[in-house]
DNA sequence: ACTACATATGATATCTCTTTCATATGAAAA
DNA sequence: TTTTCATATGAAAGAGATATCATATGTAGT
């Protein structure tokens, strides 16, 4: 695996960033939509995108008072796609089984 | 993000699992052989094999005593190949600046 | 310049994951 | 069937990440 890529899985390896992720793919929005919309609160939702920031998996402009949130679907869509389409379905099947199992 | 992929990318987001990773992808190889080139131990080892094999990132079949992980490729490599090749080069070169900066 | 709203940031508390340590299980050989 | 080597596993300790809280910064309107 090169070099640092685990840096990258780990930034999306939680369940809040994948919903907020999953957010932006529709649409751009906000900090205070998101915040609304995941019904938790602003501090939380802003260091999150942070770390999604850094990692160039959100871009944002500022706007008025309001800054704007959006995928950098070239950067990040590719991979959520085989992701969801190929393996992951039956890998994660697989996952939870065991894990339920336990 | 569809259901749980985020689990997905945890199991692929520390650096110990990456080199697991990285020494399977050469070839199979035994827990104590991946022991002995990570220079740690046995246990750590086994305890990070589990993970991976519980997204089916790693196969294992008993040999003798021993047993014998080897990498799932057709599950794992398209979205290594994916990481690595494109936009994680960049992605990550991104990150690890703006962290050196900080 | 002051006020109000939106977002960011730093410090610490909390939580989760990983490591460690001791021990158990499994397999082969004597 | 006992001993030895290889691996697995459970519990507790340790490390690292996330959430929370208080506050700062940024922007616009008055």
């Amino acid at each position: 695996m090169k070099n640092n890529s685990y840096l990258f899985f780990k930034v999306l390896s939680t369940e809040l960033r994948a919903k907020i992720i999953d957010l932006l793919y529709q649409k751009p929005r906000t900090v205070s939509q998101i915040t609304k919309e995941l019904q938790t609160d602003q501090s939380k939702i802003s260091h999150n995108l942070q770390k999604l920031s850094l990692c160039n998996i959100v871009n944002s402009k500022r706007k008025g008072k309001t800054k704007i949130y959006s995928l950098n679907k070239k950067t990040i869509l590719p991979i959520l796609d085989l992701v969801n389409k190929h393996f992951c379905t039956l890998c994660i099947k697989e996952c939870k089984a065991k894990e339920e199992y336990k």
